[in-house]
DNA sequence: AGAACCATTCTTGTATACAGGACCCGGCCC
DNA sequence: GGGCCGGGTCCTGTATACAAGAATGGTTCT
């Protein structure tokens, strides 16, 4: 057991086929073409991606982990199914979560130059919420709303909490941008939009403030939004193929 | 793609070599036996455990998803090294989880049989706290502690939550009873065991009252005993060696 | 005709062989 | 003497062969 960390050794890092198994799965679950309940065969998959039993056997058992997979009680994997409440329960949890982020951070003070960083990236959503409605302020949207609550889940400063957040976020319909493809084409959707970047402000406010009950409070509001829009999308069921993953959601 | 799940093929479940080699490793890196940052090499492992390399890379691979090992740049795997902030954050994060266990129990209401299950294990865990102190007594109060945790995550009837709280136990020092070796030895031992159980009956009737800010309070109350043992410890070296893990804390 | 039994086939768990790259150490040349 | 180069060793990633159990379907017996 040598104590050297070795820089690089057979492929690189998450190598090519182990990298391509774990997405190639992953994508075959969300998308829907795995239905949910559906057992997920290691030999059907190697024929289906071209790749060898060891890369897949090792993405199962990742994707088992994240939670989209269930293991079988007699060995194996089928698609997990998902009911409304668990749906809900992910997004509570990504609000719990978040907000325990923003108050560790409140409580225990930001590095300034983090507290700058969000705040430049909120002064460009600015721009992009008060922008005339189009794909292009869409796609900028969305990638700014995943960078704060990224530099959110970060400025804590505890690897732990980032681990435990960005966790809960790969379940494909907790993000913080799961049901914004489909928020866009509801009438409301500049509202929510506005909402959402008033709370964003409100939570930087708080964390500069040291007002930690504050930051917590309002990330777990905030993670609420996403949970009406996820009522939205099922009382309109031509929204629910936007929402990837909601293939998952039994019905 | 079959859709029958399937009995049982090969070995058993989380299978017998399977089985070793993640108990195996993961005794290995709790025990102290290998060190904070030490490589663990597959090789070195499978002479150490007998076992082939595939249980023993599937046992790395889920001990690093556990937060055990962290993964090097390029490839394989090394025991991670918890700063004493780490251990605190872990923690937290239980009383955070348990607490938002704790209030979903107490807003949607738990079933009356699982509050009954709660309230008859409580009585029990009274018996044990009045008892004379020993060896016996000790041994049941661990056992009713952990149980009492188990069911808590289970209060709130939603999978994910039970799921995420027994994630964040298998650290090896976040569980709930992780310093009580510890405190065992400290001259306050009784008087610490018996406000937890008395913040164990709090919890129980702020559920019961549907108090669900109450009951997440309390419970994150509750976690900082934890904390508070852990700072016990940290003065006291002798007793680091009774804490199972606390060979992961880099000094 | 119906039920029981057996062989086939499909599945995962396990072991092992092969390949490519990195590190280390020794030797060689300047 | 110091720096550079190259072989050996070690590591992990990947592919594949082997084993054992379970379901399934056909066949056969009553």
């Amino acid at each position: 057991m040598t104590i050297r960390p070795r820089q690089a050794a057979g492929g690189s890092g998450l190598a090519s086929q182990s990298l391509k198994a774990l997405l190639g799965v992953r994508d075959l679950i969300v998308s829907g073409t795995a239905r949910p309940g559906e057992r997920m065969s290691e030999l059907a998959l190697v024929d289906r991606l071209g790749l060898s039993r060891t890369p897949v056997r090792a993405a199962l058992a990742q994707l088992a982990q994240e939670g989209l997979l269930e293991a079988l009680p007699g060995g194996g994997y089928a698609v997990r199914a998902f009911s409304h409440g668990d749906i809900a329960d992910a997004i509570e949890l990504r609000g719990v979560l978040e907000g325990t982020a923003a108050r560790l951070a409140a409580e225990r003070g930001a590095p300034p130059a983090a507290l700058d960083a969000v705040r430049r990236l909120l002064q460009e959503l600015d721009v992009v919420v008060a922008a005339p409605p189009g794909e292009r302020a869409f796609g900028d949207y969305v990638a700014g709303n995943e960078r704060f609550h990224d530099l959110l889940a970060r400025l804590a400063g505890s690897d732990l909490i980032r681990r435990e957040v960005e966790r809960v976020v790969t379940l494909p319909f907790a993000g913080p941008s799961a049901f914004v493809e489909a928020q866009a084409a509801l009438p409301a959707f500049r509202d929510v939009m506005r909402q959402a970047q008033g709370q964003h402000w409100a939570m930087l406010e708080a964390i500069e403030g040291r007002e930690g009950a504050r930051a917590e409070a309002l990330a777990r509001e905030h993670a609420r939004l996403a949970r009406r829009n996820l009522d939205a999308v099922l009382r309109n069921a031509a929204l629910a193929d936007r929402v990837p993953g909601l293939a998952l959601l039994a019905r």
